[in-house]
Parts: structure tokens; sequence; C-alpha cells
DNA sequence: GCTCCTCACTAAACCGGTTTAGTCGAGGGG
DNA sequence: CCCCTCGACTAAACCGGTTTAGTGAGGAGC
């Protein structure tokens, strides 16, 4: 009972191979009657096109790549990627094509992981995700003459289209909520120095204390992790002249931090603010309610997908911005307890 | 710049392409001599053998597919798949083997999902998640003669191998301590009662409350969501007689029912016990830190690759029992506050 | 010296589509 | 009436491997 092939169409529907090959792919050169024949027969039939025969004949994987190094634990509790894939997916369903999904441990094997996917022509192009500053793989893709497409936090320069939601207004309206109820110190929990939308997250931060006329506060990198959140958070509270509100660049490490303030005794919000970046799924049923940031990661997947399969298809898609992250504002963040001593200006 | 084929490496080395092959894939019939030759033109060259013939030559697809039915919201904060597909790419890496990812939003797309991939021949088998309770898929897969491995929390019988962790032991290790603190309503908030693993969570909280001689205590089902948590644990505690511990079929729904029962005025663990599932990696940084029952995704997704690829290679990997969770015990937990009305035996 | 066998290797079929070159018949123009 | 064009379709090459049938050389056996 083995799947039937395009011969045994064309033989039932008294064609040839050719003539059903382009009439289930829509191209000129078959009479009407002929085609809905075709195609009735191969409904019939239950044709279903050999993936592996259309990928070798048309030099196409229809298949695209998403490379992921990552521990798998700091993946485990990362709510970008599941959202951001069923993004990908979402478009890449449409089309016929799917996604090919490898985890690496680290970014030593990563390059590895591009070189072979390129040469055994496994995917037709990639996503270039968690951007490093000073980034290998840009150059390394063009080397192995593998489409890619870039997701950044914001438009950059590079030889690749770049799929961008600039995280920065959200971390702005982070900070002005803040300053509005009258924060002065606002520190900055940061993600490790070497991901680009880290620097992107804590340059905004810095811009927006200073465009608001503050002094410097202390940032802390950190690790996007627990732990590293908990760790921050102690250092900051620690400083003689401690922050009265935090700025976490994601929601784990602010989540971590909150109750690492709490364990200190100190009342969030009243004693300590903080916002958090993502919107996770729990962010709104914490004590307190979590203030954070939100990102569309599905529509960012979708639009990612989008671009790349044009990419691959040998269109332009160069360079496209999505809609900015929107504040969400709950319970974590609150003016600051007035201070004995007052600031005198 | 075109990648070297099969036969570029046949002219370079002055064989025939069936040498080539024979020597690459180290089968009998080339001289050792002639086999080293090969080997070092084809590195010099930069060969890598084209998947995509390979696949079609070979009538293997050397790729395996997971279809996760789950809306992008309830994936994003889920913690199994990340580290359960981390756990897989290690053993597929090994063989050169990939992982095909699909998500779609609901179960009713889902069989055409499976119908496709076994159709076109894009998988030669597929991971079963999720697993229901009367689920279609097994047959499902038996009818597209598509090999599957199912992920079950338990053995159970099935026409295809299961790759099981008991999650049972975990539960009742957690019902069991709060049996020891001296909790005598120890509550239950479940997942979806489609789920196996729902059921069996639920079945092992009530088998190990019986077995303790306890009466029987509320169960709530719910649906593995925080909002769903802080309703069921609200209803709960809305009982006129409400349990003194909460045992959660997963820490998403623990947290929410933490902060629920706070939002409440009461003390977590002095007025109210609660325990998790899954030790999500925020578990150890909240207030309290949360007991919880933690599994080994990752060598639970290794192991059932590695059931899959030998069951593809016709091998027969009939049944396996990964070692069960383990309790880890936090602050979540505490006895009971002493009752005014004391109980008469 | 002959057959027979084994080993190393080649030639060619094959997987199942896509795509190009080429054939055939109908219709139009001169 | 012939030539030309054009649309519809076929035959065959092609993608790049794997695999099978077949070939020739060399050694063993008698």
């Amino acid at each position: 009972m083995t799947r039937p092939t395009i011969a045994d169409v064309a033989r039932a529907a008294g064609v040839s191979r050719g003539a059903v090959s382009f009439a289930l792919n829509n191209r000129p050169g078959v009479a009407d009657a002929t085609r809905a024949r075709i195609l009735a027969v191969a409904a019939e039939l239950g044709f279903t096109p050999s993936h592996r025969a259309r990928a070798l004949s048309s030099s196409r994987a229809l298949t695209v790549g998403l490379v992921i190094a990552r521990h798998p634990e700091t993946l485990s509790a990362d709510p970008f990627f599941p959202a951001f894939i069923a993004g990908i997916e979402m478009t890449l369903a449409e089309r016929g094509q799917a996604l090919l999904l490898q985890v690496v441990p680290d970014q030593q094997s990563e390059r590895r992981n591009y070189e072979t996917l390129a040469a055994s022509g496994r995917v037709d192009g990639v996503f270039l995700t968690d951007l490093r500053v000073d980034d290998p793989r840009p150059d390394l893709l063009d080397s192995l003459g593998l489409p890619g497409v870039v997701i950044a936090p914001a438009p950059i320069a590079c030889r690749w289209p770049v799929v961008a939601v600039d995280d920065r207004p959200g971390v702005v309206a982070a900070v002005e909520h803040l300053v509005a109820l009258g924060h002065r110190r606002i520190a900055h929990v940061a993600g490790p120095r070497e991901f680009v939308h880290s620097r992107s997250r804590q340059q905004a931060w810095a811009d927006a204390l200073a465009s608001s006329g503050l002094a410097e506060s202390p940032c802390v990198w950190s690790d996007f992790s627990p732990s590293g959140g908990a760790r921050a958070t102690d250092e900051l509270l620690d400083l003689p002249e401690p922050p009265t509100a935090i700025v976490y660049a994601n929601d784990l490490m602010a989540i971590a931090g909150t109750s690492a303030a709490q364990a200190r005794g100190l009342h969030v919000p009243d004693d300590l603010s903080v916002t958090g970046f993502d919107d996770t799924a729990i962010a709104g049923y914490l004590r307190p309610p979590l203030t954070t940031v939100r990102t569309d990661a599905v529509a960012w997947g979708s639009a990612a997908a989008e671009c790349l399969l044009e990419l691959v298809d040998g269109g332009t898609c160069t360079q496209e911005l999505l809609p900015p992250p929107q504040l969400v504002l709950r319970d974590s963040t609150a003016p600051p307890r007035p201070t004995t001593e007052t600031d005198h200006a």
C-alpha cells in the first residue's frame, strides 16, 4: 500500500508526468479541461507530492532553520522563543514550508551547525536571533551563501534584512513612568553585555534618565537568570545610596529581584518599585503584580518568517520595523517613600 | 562556486560515484588504500553529501517531527517543551538527524498536520506529546504508517513505544510531605481532564491521600494557566472548610494560587501550604520559595529521541521508564496553624 | 592449464519529482 | 494550398545521491 507517485496520477489521467506537474503547480501549458481532470484524479488517488523528490529536483529545501545557542535551563524559562517559533510557524504553515530547529548548548559549536546546514542544503535560509555585538554570523552566512534574516531590537545596518522590534520605547516608557511617580534614583539590571538587545535596553534606560534631567544611576550587568537578578538586586540595595526603583531587562530577573528585596524586609512597591520586560504569563499573578513591558513575539516571528521566505525566493525584504512594545502598568510601581532628608536643588 | 557533488569527488579520486558512496558510508567492497584516498579527496574538496539527494535515494527523510498543539500563549509559559526539545536535539545532532517542529493552535488542525507530514514523507517518525485520554493519534499514525513514540506520564499499554516518566511518585512525595507536617485537608488543583498527565497527577494525589488514611479532599480541575490556578484557589478557599494545603499540578498555577491566597491576607505557608510541579527556573526565587517537584525534561527528550531513532531504523524500542521526579523542599510548605476547634477522633 | 571464486570496482538503474527540448495538430494568413 | 505560428502535450534529461547487476583481475585448487 505504497503512496501514489506522480507517475500513478499520470497513468490514471492518461497524460505524461510533466503534464501532471504542470497542472498541480498551476503553470500554463495545460488545457483547462485537462487540468481539471488531472486534479480530480490526483485528489481521488490521494496524491501528495513527495517532499524529498520535490526538494531535490527543485534544488530547494523548502525548509528554514533556527539555531538556538542556549543552555537548556535558560532556554526553558525564556518566554520569547516558544512564542517566536509559534509566530514563525503561522507563516510557514501557509506556504508548505517547515521549520528545522537546532539547539546547541554554547556558541562554540554554533558555527559548525550553520556550516552543516548550508553544506548539506537542509535549509534555504535561517533566522539569526540573540544577535551579539560584533556577531560573526552575518559574515559567516555570507561566506556560506546561506540567506539569513536578522532578529534585532532595533533597525541596524546589516548586510542581511533586519526584522526589528525597537524595545527602547518600552524601556523609556517604564523610566518615564517611574520619573512621573517621583523617583530620582532609578537603577537598571541589564542582560549580558554581549547581546545587542541587552545593550539596547540599557542604552534606552540611560537615555531616558538623561532626557529627564536625572543624574546617572547605577547599572548592573547580569545574565537574564533569576539568580543573576537576585544577586544584582542585592548589589544595588547594598549601595550607600540604594535606588528607589529598578528597571529590569526581563521579567525573570525582576521577579527574583522583587523576592530578594522582600527578603530584606522591603515592601514592593512602597520601598522599591520594580519593572520587568516581556510580560511573562505569570507577571500579572504575582505579589505585587508586575509592571512590565509587553512584546509581541508571535507577530515578530510571523514577520520574520515572511521576510525570510521573501528573501529565499529571491525577493528583497530589506528592513522591517514592527510596532514598539507597550508598558503594562500593574502594582509593582508606586511613588517612592518620602525621604527624611529632602533633596536640595 | 557551487558545492562539490559526489561526481566531483569521484572524478578527483579517479573512481566511480558508487565507490565514493561506499567509501563514505563505511561499507565493504572498497580497498583500504582506495577508501583512504577517497576520504582524503572528499575532505580536501570540502564535500558534504546533499541531504536532499540522500533523502530521496535512501527513501528516508532523516528528520523526525514534533507537532505541538497549543496556543502560543500557554506554550510560552511552559517550561517543558524547550527543555524537552533541547534533549531531543542532543541525541539527534549526534546522528545527523534533525527536528522538524510544527506548532498548531488547536487540536482540530492537528490531524491534518500528521497526515501531511506522513504523505509528503517529510519525517520518518514523530513524537506524541500531551497525550490525551482516548487520544486518536496512535491510531492515526498506525493508519498513516508513520512510526511514533509516545511521551506519557506512566507506562501505559499502547501500540507504539512509550517513553515514560512516572510523575506519580513526585506527587505522592508532596502529599506525604504535607501529611507529615500535619495537614489533613490537602486539596488538588489539576490540569485539564483530557490530558493523561493531568489525570495521572490527580490520581496520585487521591491515592496518596487514601493510603495516608485521609478523607477525600476537594479537587478542582483547571487548565495549567496562571488565571486558572488563581480561580481554582479562590474556589477552594471559599469552601466552608477550606484546605490547609494545596497540591498544584504545575508551578504556574501554584505561583498564581499563592498570590491569590496572599491577596486574601493569608500567609503562605503558615495559613496555607502549597506545592507545585515542574521546578520552573523562578520557583526558587519567589516569596516564599516554592516547594515543587523537579522533572528532567532534557533527559526525557533525549531518551525519547533515542527510542524514536531506534524505531525508525526498524529496531524495537518497546517501553522505557525514566527515573521518577524528585520533590524539592523549599519554604512554601509548613505545619498548619493549630485549629481552634480540635478534631475529635 | 583450466575452472572457479573472491574481491574491488564500474556502469547503470533508481528514488520522484521539475524542467527543457521537441512533437503534433489545429487554426490563421497570404 | 502551403507555410507559419501557437497551444497542448510528450519524452527525456536532470537533481545527487544509493544500490544492484555486472565486469575484470588475481589467486586458489586440482
